[in-house]
Parts: C-alpha cells; structure tokens; sequence
DNA sequence: CCGCCAGCTGTTTTT
DNA sequence: CAGCTGGCGG
C-alpha cells in the first residue's frame, strides 16, 4: 500500500497480490453477488479494491457508489483505504453507516420527510427518557409495562418496518403498547426529534413511497456494496431493496460463522433472501486465512463444524501449525486471572524463536462485562497497564449530555427531553411541582415546555421564567458566533463549568467539557464539518469534479482531495451546494432536466445546516471512541462482541464454562446454543499467534459462588491442536462429580431433545451448595428454563425441600409466577 | 435540594 | 457483590 501522497503508476497495480478468490470478487461483472468472507480473509480489502477498480476502469463514478457500513470505524477505514489507491474525493461519496446515509438522506430531503431541517437525533439515553416521561405524563403503569421494554418494543417495530397502526395486536398488553408507541411517535413529531430506528424506517418509507425520488437514487447508484451484511435486520434489508433499481449491481459481503447480533434484529437469513429475491448468480468463498496459524485455525474449523446452519465454509492458511491452544482450569475465578498475569509477563518477555509481545498484542476476552472485574483486579495488582472497552463514551457522559442539552436548546426550543434534562441543572430553583404544572400546560395547549413557559408567566414560577428568557437570550447572543464561541458561551452561561468546579469530584467533568471546546474545533476543521451532517450536494460528481460535470467514463487524473473544506471556513463546501430546483418540496413534479440529469434528486434544496446543528448530529451519531487510547501499551480488556473485527497476537479466551459462555440464556433453543458457538468462533478467529483457552471450577457471581462445568465447546475443539495445561478431566470440584452425574439423567430429561447425550454431565451444579446439601435428584436448577405441559415455557426462580417435598417457584411468562410440586408437575428442562 | 436507604437486577451493542 | 433507581425524610 502507498501513501495518499504517492503518484498512481499508470498500470496500477490495484489487483497486485490479491489471490484468485479475491482477485475474482473484486473484478466481478456489474451484477449482483454475495461474497462469503471468512475472518482473516482480506475482506475490507476486497471492499475497498472492488471500488477502486470500479472507478479506475470507468465503471462508475465516484457518485454511483452506494458502500454501507454498520460503525463509524469501518466507514472510515474504507473511506482511508480507498483515498490511498486512487485520488478520489471519498467525502463526496455516499460511504458511510446505515444511519450516517440515512441522516444524510433526510437532511437533503427533509421537507418531503416531513422533519425539520434541523431534527435532532436522540440516542438510546434521550429515547429511553423520552418515553418515561411520555409514560408518567399518560399515566401508564410503570410497573406493567418498564420503559426500557417499552422502548424495546418500540425499537423492534421500527427494525420491522412497522408503524404503530401496522402492528398485529393480539392482546390488550400489546394494545397498550402500540398507544405508547403511537403517543412516543407523536410526541418526537412535535419535537422535531428522531430516534436511530426512526433514520431507517423513514428514510426507507420515502424511498416506497416517492417515486421520483426513488427513481432517482436507484439511477445514481449503480453499485451498492454492503459490509457485515449477516448483521443487517430486516428493515436495513428492505432499505437496501429500495435503493437497488433494475441497474444496479449489489454486492452483499459478509459472514453467517460470525452473525453474533441475533439478539438486535440481524438477520442471518437476509444472505440467503438476498441469492434467492436478487437471483444472485456469483457467490464467492474468500477462505484463505491471512491471521492465524493452523491450530488456531483448525480450532475455529471444526469448533464452528458443530453449528447445523450454515452456507458452508473452510478457513485455510499457508502458515504452519503454530503454537499449541493452550487450556488451562483453575479453581476459582480468581486463580484464573492469576494465571494469566503470569502468562502475560511470560509472554512479554523475548522466547528465543518468539520476540516478546507488547502488552497492547494481549487482549482478554469474555462473554459478559462483569467478567471483567477479577481481571481488572489482578492486572492491576501485579502492576500491570491494561484498557477496559466499553463503558460510556465521549458523547454519552453526563456533563457532555447536559451541555449538548443546552445546545440543542439553542437550535430547537422544542426538545423537550433536553429542556427537562437541564431546566434545573445546574440547580436554581425548579422543582418537580412547577414542572409538573408546566407540562400540564404543555399537553393542554400541545405545545413544547418552553413555549408554555410563555403561556403562563407567573403560573409556573419565576424560576423557569428566567431559564427561559435566560436561554432566548444566550440564542440571540451566540447566532452569529462560531462553534467554538457558542459552545464556550454555553459552558459558560449555563453554569455547567461553576458548578462543576465547586463539585470535589468534579474536576474531570470540567475537563471534559473543556475537551467538548476541542471536540468542536476538530470537527470543524479535521471533519469538514461532518459529512454526514451537512446536506452535502448531493450532485453524483461531488465537489472534487466541478470542472468537468459532464464526463460520465471516471477520470483517475482527478484533483487530489479537496483542500480540507473547514479551513477556508465553511465556505468551500457550503457555498458550492446546488442551487434549489425550480417547484422543489412539492415532491409531485419532478422537472424534466433533473430526471434525465441524475445528478440531483427531485427535491434537492441546495440548503445548508448550521454548524451548531451538524455538530449536534455529529455527536449522536459518533458517540465518540470507545477504543483504548492509542499509544499506551496496555493490555486490552474486552467482551467477545466488541472483539469483533480486531486481532491480536495473543488472545485469552476466558470463562469458558456452562452457563456464562455458552451463557445460560442462550440455552434453551438451538438457535441460541448456535449463536454462541458463533460467538467462540468469533473469539477464536481474533487471535494471530497464540491462544489461551480458560475456565475455572468455581466463579463469583451475583455475589454468590457458582460450581460451573467447564463449556461444551471444549468438546468440540480438535485434541491435536490443544495443550492442556492442567491435567484433562471432568472439570469438577471433586466433591461434587459422583454425585451429580450419577443421579442427573433419566426421568427429568425425559423428552429433551438434546443430541450428543452428554448434557446431563453438562449442566451447572446447584448455585447454593451450602445451603442446599448435594443437588436432589429431579434435576431443576434455580434460573433453569423449563417446559410445562400446560402453563409453556419458564424459569426457575427459586427452589425448596427435597425429594418428595421439593418444590419449584416458576416464572412463566403467559401464566405468572407458580410454586409446583416436583414430585407431582412434569417440569423439563428445555 | 440533597442525602440516605431499601430494593432490585444483573448477556452480548452500534447507531 | 455492586451499581443504580426510586421513595422518603430533613
């Protein structure tokens, strides 16, 4: 790879070293095709190639490239790998995120979408405040219905493409759900204000529902490539069926062995909709593995071998063998991490024929965040640097998200959510009374919060009187200022700074608010403002081929990048914006000259967004980094999940026993034990030279002491490529091992459908060994699920008595909580 | 408005 | 165990 800065030769050599499978994906005819791409295969490699030589050869245009992402760091990655092949203006070019596109969509067409111009998007903290007040306000029982399943709820319908009068309503309980969520639809209307699922379901619903609109962008994009496509839900499916006219080619690139996201609506099945409903002709293996050596890779093979549903997929390398998997078992979950303190320093020294690895090389996986705990301890006791992922990030903290309330204010006075997260903070005076009163006005007069303050001066109290007048003012004061100067002026007026100050524990809250000033600043300069905020032109050519408009074949000799858009001010990308079409908004007319000149949508306004309002939008779209901190050499911490897409030399797999990892929430079905086998694939993929495979007897958790078995998986991994380094046996505290696998079997799972015949041995022993004695033998265990004949599926919560006395306290779903018999209520374990 | 305590709830996460 | 929320009292 060269620099951005290095001349093209003539014959690029864009295709060099490119093995044949990848050579064959990225030159494929303009037609649609799926590319399996294995981990380690090169995929964003591919990608990136696929585009270039796209362009290079004069297939496209930098405009009729349509390359979607799932995260702001995939975007950018292309968007960095494609500027240093060709010199293309990539910030002209529709690459981005789902929601990044979708933002982009909306603004450039708002009126049509019914938003104002200046719609502000709420993040999962804002939408889930939004509803509990939304929810106080109707007086709906919080009790019966928790806001976050209501705004799950809510979540799911948009990801199904589903309106509030679309939905099916069985039952009174989903009756009342759909008034909320016809109420919360109202509500973020009146506000101005969308939520991440609202980006995609009305960005898809313009494009159904408006021809020429449609028409127009499934003629401008004649290439449509989708990254992660095993992790796209159903609505980003249709989103992408909409784009996709007669001449387009989609190229769909993803991974059913890694589609770890069921959980929020992916859909794995999309690939195989995708070859069916697009009668897709080229499917493409990328295979050969470029990571990890063959232990690890044949680990992974024939670990992911056990899943049923597959398309079908075999990772090969050319490296050798390679080190060992090592296992190892401790006995509790301290001891574990223990070991892996000591196996870190041991790595990090130089091993003759393996140079030491750097801490930042080491990475600790896990299923679930609390897992992190012990080894945060033990790293941290032995001194060692480490970097915990996850977390909150930049924008989600809540000094950061009190000021951008103020912000938001100072574009919108309707967002309500933002009025009521900084009326009385800092504190002056406003209690939940006066607040109360005021959004009964409010909803009397259907109006925001802040125009009723106006409504009934004197009623609701001085106090919100002068946070009112006190807001209008700071909004006449910072219109004509810069970004910069506004958001001082904020931290200033609000006094979100003071009072930080006074706070002890404040001091990183004001420098946070002081690194908002920088925030700023860099997307101003660095980010030009933001592509995805601005209505950037939506002209095909983008701003980098003004000069000639008319040349369809790409030019490679094109300008380098523009010169960076914030530093001759706003001006150079705001000014070049399109002039508005004559009869724009009305959305029936299109103009003749626009239809057979696709280089502008129908409706396109040429308008611009305000600096303030891009930032706002920058903010919940990129929430910030939440990746360790670049530079430090630390030992990275992180879920399975998060792990996703990234390598390391050294990899610990930790945890690895029944009921955390597979976890016991995925237990009951097939699809589920499936998924996590994914997830261990997963895991094990990331991994380049060294792997550590871990479990403990016995584990902390919920503060209480689990006797976990070690995991399934362990059973499914090649013996040739592991080393065990503790001795190989049951995995138990011998205490328990005679007792438990002689009396699990027989009549309890009778009727259980598990195959292989070792799950009996499998699952976890009783939680409560003291107080419990030795687990009895009917085999229910506390937070098992279980099947009754009559009452369905449930979940034990509680336990009693023995034998002929044991008793079960189910939770089930349909029928609520119940106290069965065992001896008498056939209970089985599902 | 703040602080305290009781009670609850605990997978995975990006936008 | 531990972090968070909601309710209540000063």
């Amino acid at each position: 790879m060269h620099s951005p800065f290095d001349p093209v030769p003539a014959s690029s050599p864009l295709l060099a070293n490119l093995n044949d499978e990848q050579l064959a994906a990225v030159t494929l005819p303009a037609e649609h095709a799926l590319i399996l791409a294995g981990a380690g295969s090169g995929k964003t490699r591919v990608l990136t190639t696929r585009i270039a030589w796209l362009l290079q050869n004069g297939h496209i245009t930098p405009g009729g490239v349509l390359a979607v992402t799932f995260t702001n760091k995939a975007a950018k990655e292309m968007m960095t790998r494609l500027s240093a092949m060709l010199p293309v203006n990539v910030r002209g070019m529709w690459i981005g995120t789902f929601h990044g596109l979708c933002n982009r969509f909306l603004r450039a067409h708002y009126k049509l979408a019914n938003l104002p111009q200046s719609f502000q998007i709420l993040d999962t903290q804002d939408q889930l405040s939004a509803i509990k007040r939304l929810m106080k306000q109707n007086n709906v029982d919080d009790e019966r219905f928790p806001a976050k399943q209501t705004m799950w709820f809510i979540a799911s319908c948009k990801e199904d493409g589903l309106r509030p009068g679309a939905v099916q309503v069985r039952d009174d309980e989903t009756r009342r759900k759909v008034e909320i969520y016809q109420l919360y639809e109202d509500q973020c209307q009146r506000e101005g204000v969308v939520d991440f699922g609202e980006l995609m379901l009305r960005s898809y619903e313009l494009l159904r529902d408006n021809d020429p609109i449609r028409e127009h962008y499934q003629r401008r994009f004649r290439h449509i490539l989708i990254d992660e496509f095993q992790d796209t839900n159903k609505l980003q499916y249709a989103w992408i069926k909409m784009l996709a006219g007669s001449e387009s080619a989609v190229l769909a690139v993803g991974d059913d062995d890694q589609s770890i996201y069921a959980f929020r609506g992916a859909r794995v099945g999309n690939m195989a909709d995708f070859v069916r409903e697009f009668a897709v002709q080229h499917q493409i293996k990328l295979e050969q593995n470029y990571r990890s050596y063959s232990n690890i890779l044949d680990s992974a093979n024939e670990l992911i071998g056990h899943n049923k549903k597959r398309l079908g997929k075999n990772l090969r390398t050319t490296q050798g063998p390679g080190e060992p998997v090592r296992v190892y078992e401790a006995t509790s979950d301290f001891a574990e991490a223990t070991w892996m303190v000591d196996e870190m320093r041991q790595l990090q020294r130089d091993q003759g024929i393996e140079a030491g690895y750097s801490r930042k090389e080491m990475a600790v996986l896990y299923r679930s965040n609390a897992q992190s705990r012990v080894i945060e301890t033990a790293l941290f006791n032995a001194k060692v640097p480490y970097r915990v992922y996850g977390g909150l990030r930049f924008f989600e903290r809540a000094e950061i998200k009190h000021a951008l309330a103020y912000l938001r204010l100072l574009e919108n006075p309707n967002d309500d959510t933002s009025f009521l997260r900084v009326v009385n903070f800092p504190p002056r005076g406003i209690g939940a009374r006066s607040l109360e009163q005021l959004q009964d006005i409010a909803k009397f007069s259907g109006c925001s919060l802040h125009d009723a303050v106006s409504a009934a001066t004197g009623k609701a109290g001085a106090n919100i009187g002068a946070f009112v007048a006190k807001l209008d003012v700071l909004r006449e004061q910072t219109a004509q200022m810069t970004l910069r100067d506004i958001i001082e002026a904020v931290l200033e007026h609000s006094g979100l700074i003071e009072h930080y100050k006074a706070d002890k524990e404040g001091a990183d809250r004001v420098e946070n608010l002081e690194e908002l000033v920088n925030a700023a600043e860099s997307f101003v300069t660095v980010e030009g403002f933001g592509r995805d905020a601005v209505a950037l032109p939506v002209d095909e050519l983008g701003a980098g081929l003004s000069q000639s408009p008319a040349s369809q074949g790409l030019d490679t000799r094109m300008p380098p990048p523009q010169p960076s858009p914030g530093r001759g001010g706003s001006e150079s990308e705001f000014t070049e914006l399109l002039p508005p079409l004559p009869g724009e908004g009305g959305g029936g007319g299109m103009s003749a000259t626009s239809s057979i000149n696709s280089d502008q949508p129908p409706d396109a306004t040429g308008e611009t967004l305000s600096p303030l309002a891009a930032f706002l939008t920058h903010a919940a779209l990129e929430s910030g980094d939440n990746q360790a901190q670049v530079g430090q050499d630390a030992v990275q911490l992180m879920t399975v999940h998060s792990a996703k897409g990234l390598e390391f030399d050294c990899v610990f797999i930790t945890g690895l026993e029944e009921g955390l990892f597979p976890n016991e929430n995925a237990l009951s079905d097939h699809e589920g034990i499936e998924e996590e086998r994914r997830l261990m694939y997963v895991a094990i993929t990331r991994a380049r030279k060294r792997l550590y495979l871990s479990h403990s007897q016995t584990r902390m958790l919920h503060g209480q002491t689990r006797y976990n078995l070690k995991s399934r998986f362990f059973d499914e991994l090649p013996e040739a490529a592991l080393r065990w380094l503790t001795p190989k046996n049951q995995g138990f505290g011998s205490g328990f091992k005679s007792s438990w696998g002689a009396t699990n079997s027989g009549a309890a799972r009778a009727g259980s459908t598990w195959s292989g015949g070792t799950f009996g041995s499998k699952k976890a022993v009783e939680e409560s060994v003291p107080e419990q004695k030795a687990p009895s033998g009917h085999g229910i265990r506390k937070g098992m699920k279980v099947f009754h004949t009559k009452f369905g599926e449930g979940t034990v919560q509680a336990l009693e008595g023995v034998d002929a006395e044991a008793r079960a306290q189910v939770n089930f779903p349909r029928h609520g909580v119940k106290w069965l018999a065992l001896s008498v209520a056939k209970l089985v374990p599902v």
